[in-house]
DNA sequence: CAATAAATGAGAATAAGTCTCATTTTTTAG
DNA sequence: CTAAAAAATGAGACTTATTCTCATTTATTG
């Protein structure tokens, strides 16, 4: 009994930890284990919001090469784990999609350039999936991906807008 | 009578046909009318669907220098009648919009480029409206403006993607 | 552990967009 | 209608984000 209870514990224990760890997803996806992808995925887990290249350049300290961040970002795109987007005054901001996380969308401060994952109830996800079914037979279209993206300002509870 | 219903209808006409030609929103703005304005809101008029700056480049063939061409858009965009975004290959896309145009979302094509407008059901946007008042509300929050983007195929009734 | 394949770093190249400044066009005021 | 002032333009230099090249290093495979 004991033993069958420490299997389950180190069956989620191991499961828990698998998805979130650099070296997991790289080899989950195939792709060769390499330290500026390592470096890459940790700072992009780290990150609750979706962070700018710039800031990313950043938090890496000079670890990984322009061209080598770029390449890794782009690698990234391509096992579809990393969207990217752009922000209203059209910064390219990056964010980390993994299988599990949960479908979100956006909210963008125009003062701050704080960026807000947000989720949406699950209604208004359904009526938004219809709609899509009528526009894809409306224009012969095949839909496989959508967005909302908000935009606005934080009124009061973020550190740079306050000022 | 006669002379009362002439007035009328130069009234319509005049009215008809002034929100749409370039000296016109040009004036209602308060914005110089010069050429490259001129000819640079021509361009957007015609234009049914968003295009990008390369395409409003090509059909001004030459007429409108690069640096005024970007001043230009900029200048449109102060005034708030052009509204600028990117597409999923992160090419900036710009289109007009006109105080009294329909408000609308767009659809991409991943195969082709084509961008499509397509507006959403009223109930979709009462519902996304409700959920935009929770979401200020929660995060504190003065959102402004939304758009929703879908990206997917044209399956088969466009010119590109045929091929 | 050696051979092969893949990834990296450094910096050159590219491209979108902005800036500068002398010239031209538009607006304003008389 | 015209002259003066203000604003916009064109040409090309500049900036900045991203990609590309290629010699070297690191990972993977057998």
């Amino acid at each position: 009994m004991r033993i069958i209870l420490i299997f389950f514990i180190r069956v989620f224990y191991y499961n828990s930890n698998m998805e979130r760890s650099s070296e997991n997803i790289l080899s989950k996806y195939k792709v060769s284990i390499t330290n500026p992808r390592i470096l890459v995925l940790e700072v992009l887990l780290e990150s609750v919001n979706p962070i700018t290249v710039e800031d990313l350049q950043a938090k890496l300290k000079g670890k990984v090469a322009k061209s080598t961040l770029y390449r890794v970002l782009n690698d990234l795109k391509k096992i579809n784990i990393l969207k990217e987007f752009t922000s209203p005054e059209n910064i390219t901001v990056i964010e980390l999609a993994l299988e599990d996380d949960p479908h979100h969308h956006h909210l963008f401060c125009r003062d701050c350039g704080e960026i807000i994952d947000v989720e949406l109830s699950e209604s208004f996800e359904n009526l938004l999936n219809r709609e899509i079914k009528k526009l894809e037979k409306k224009f012969n279209f095949l839909i496989e991906d959508h967005r909302v993206e908000m935009f606005g300002k934080c009124t009061d509870q973020c550190e740079n807008c306050k000022k």
